[in-house]
Order: structure tokens, then C-alpha cells, then sequence
DNA sequence: TCTGACTAGTCAGCCCAGTTGACTATCTGC
DNA sequence: GCAGATAGTCAACTGGGCTGACTAGTCAGA
């Protein structure tokens, strides 16, 4: 049963958040929903972490330079996701808030997320789940230590 | 210590993934090696596993266009990772063949991915690793069930 | 056996999300 | 108050994907 070839895991985790993926974009065309992009999902998650962030916060974040970073803002702003408004201190700095309708979708995304982590749970069981997640937790924190880490995936 | 957030698995899977993958690349640029993307090895991997795979096969198994699929080789045949040599059978196509070279860097990524695991073992126990093995599979098998799947993220 | 539909692969042009570089406006430490 | 650092933007470029159009070869049927 485990014939675990050597450097398989990696792939296997990749393979797993790709389904995962592929569920949450049918998921949002079904419910009619723009299928948002996962960094969107980041920065979502991100601002809702941390108010007051600023774009070069969230360019530190997402490890992208910071005018990619304004870019991805720009976008999700046109779209009423999140508001610029003005730094209660720093002129040059804007601060970033998610608006209503970016917290509605953040918790629809979470909702869809959840979903999957259901699946998976109904085929190995919730406890297995669990332990999956402390598991990816423990190796995440003993890779990074404290300070905190890369959200994106790189290509 | 289980205060799992509805929804936060998948992004513990990404962000699992990306730490290893860090490694990877940090391990390919401290051995002097060029670090070749993922993507460059699910090819090798593809090849290794399906001998006599053409352009087209390898397309449908990353999910991309055919021109896509094409430029990829193209590039991969350039660097000397491997060769298209003429289909026995079929004159428009050609089949597509690690070289020595090839074998030898699908080798050292292998390892590398491993090392991954050790660390991550190291932090659980290899038991607790196997489980997530097992579970990765359980979940990928249920969600593909026989027919085979996309190895590429997609964003 | 010829012909029409299909398939393998390439070429050309476009798109999008990222990049670098240059710039303005503002802040902060000496 | 000035020099250097920082927040953010604009512009131009890149790379890896895409669509569309094409050539060359295959194969099934009348």
C-alpha cells in the first residue's frame, strides 16, 4: 500500500490543491459568481488578517513587486471589492479595507474551500482530516519559524 | 489546538507546496544547477512513465494547447533534456525521448523533492508522513477516480 | 484507389500577469 | 532643513499561455 516513491509528495500536494482549485472555479460558475483568481483569494484573506495594510504590505505578502501588487488592488477595487483610503498618518501610504461585498465573497470562497476539505474528509475520515491539517501546520511552522511566509505558489 | 478554520486546508496544501518548492530551487541554484520550472519537470516525469509519448499525449496531460506543449519541448530539446526522433508508425508524429541527461536531472529533482519529505517527516514522524500519503491518494483516486489528470496548477 | 474528414505539429499574432526602470510625493533622521 | 529612504504610479518589456490558420500525413468508405 505505501509504495511511496521518493519525492512523490510534493506532486501529490500540488495534484491535490489543483482539484481543489478546479472544484472552487466550477463552484463559482455554477453559483454565477466571477471566478476570481486565487491571488485575489490571498489578498482577500490577507486584508481581512490585516487592516490597515497597506499595498507594499501586501506586495511583501504576496512576494510580487509592488506595482504588480497596485495592479491586482486596482482590479479588485473597480470591481467594489476593496476601498483605497487615505493613511490616518502617512500622506504617501493608502490603506486597503475590504468593502462588505469583499467580505461576502471571502466567505463564500471559505464556504467552497470547505467543501473540498468536506470530500476529503468524508473519503479518510474527519480525524485524518485533522491530523492532515496539525501535519501541515507542524511543517510549515518548523520551515518558517515565527516571521511570517509566502502565500503564492510560484511557476 | 485543532481550531481549524472552515476552509484553511487548501491553502496550508499551497502554501506547503511553495515552501518546498523554495527548497527546491534554493537547493538547485546551491548545487550550481539550472532551476528548470515545475512545469519542465511533469514532462520528465510524463516521459519517464510514458515512453513513445508525443507532443499531442504530453498536451493532454499537462492541459495545455498543443503549442504550448510544443514550445515547452522545443525549449527542453534545445537545452539537450531531450530528443524527438521519428514515429515508427505514424509520419506526422514524433515521439519524445529523455536523453541521458534527461534521466540524470528527473534523478536530482527526485532527490531534491525528497528531502522535502525527510524535513517533513522529521517534524511528524514517518508514519504521520505515509498517512498524509495515503490520504493525498485517497483523495486524488476519488476525485479522478480510474482516468488520469491534470498535473499543472492552474491560476 | 481516390477522396474527404481527421490528426500531428508548426508559425504567427495576441493577451495577461508578472517584471524592471524611472518618476513624484512624502516622510524621517541628522 | 536637507539628504536619503519609502509609498505609490506610469510606461515599456517579457514569458508562457492562448487562438487561428496552415502544412503534411493518416485513414475510412464509396
Amino acid at each position: 500500500m505505501d509504495d511511496r516513491r521518493p519525492g512523490e509528495v510534493p506532486l501529490l500536494l500540488a495534484m491535490t490543491f489543483r482539484a481543489m482549485t478546479d472544484h472552487l472555479h466550477a463552484r463559482l460558475v455554477e453559483l454565477g459568481r466571477e471566478p476570481l483568481r486565487p491571488a485575489h483569494g490571498y489578498v482577500f484573506r490577507y486584508l481581512a488578517d490585516h487592516p490597515g495594510a497597506t499595498v507594499v504590505d501586501l506586495a511583501a505578502r504576496l512576494d510580487v513587486t509592488k506595482q504588480s501588487a497596485s495592479k491586482t488592488v486596482t482590479e479588485l477595487a473597480d470591481w467594489g471589492y476593496l476601498e483605497r483610503r487615505s493613511h490616518p498618518t502617512d500622506g504617501r501610504a493608502q490603506i486597503l479595507v475590504l468593502t462588505e461585498r469583499g467580505r461576502e465573497y471571502l466567505h463564500l470562497a471559505d464556504e467552497l474551500w470547505a467543501e473540498s476539505e468536506k470530500q476529503w474528509a468524508a473519503v479518510i475520515g474527519a480525524d485524518r482530516l485533522d491530523a492532515v491539517h496539525a501535519d501541515l501546520r507542524a511543517y510549515l511552522d518548523h520551515v518558517y519559524g515565527d516571521h511570517r511566509i509566502n502565500i503564492r505558489p510560484v511557476w
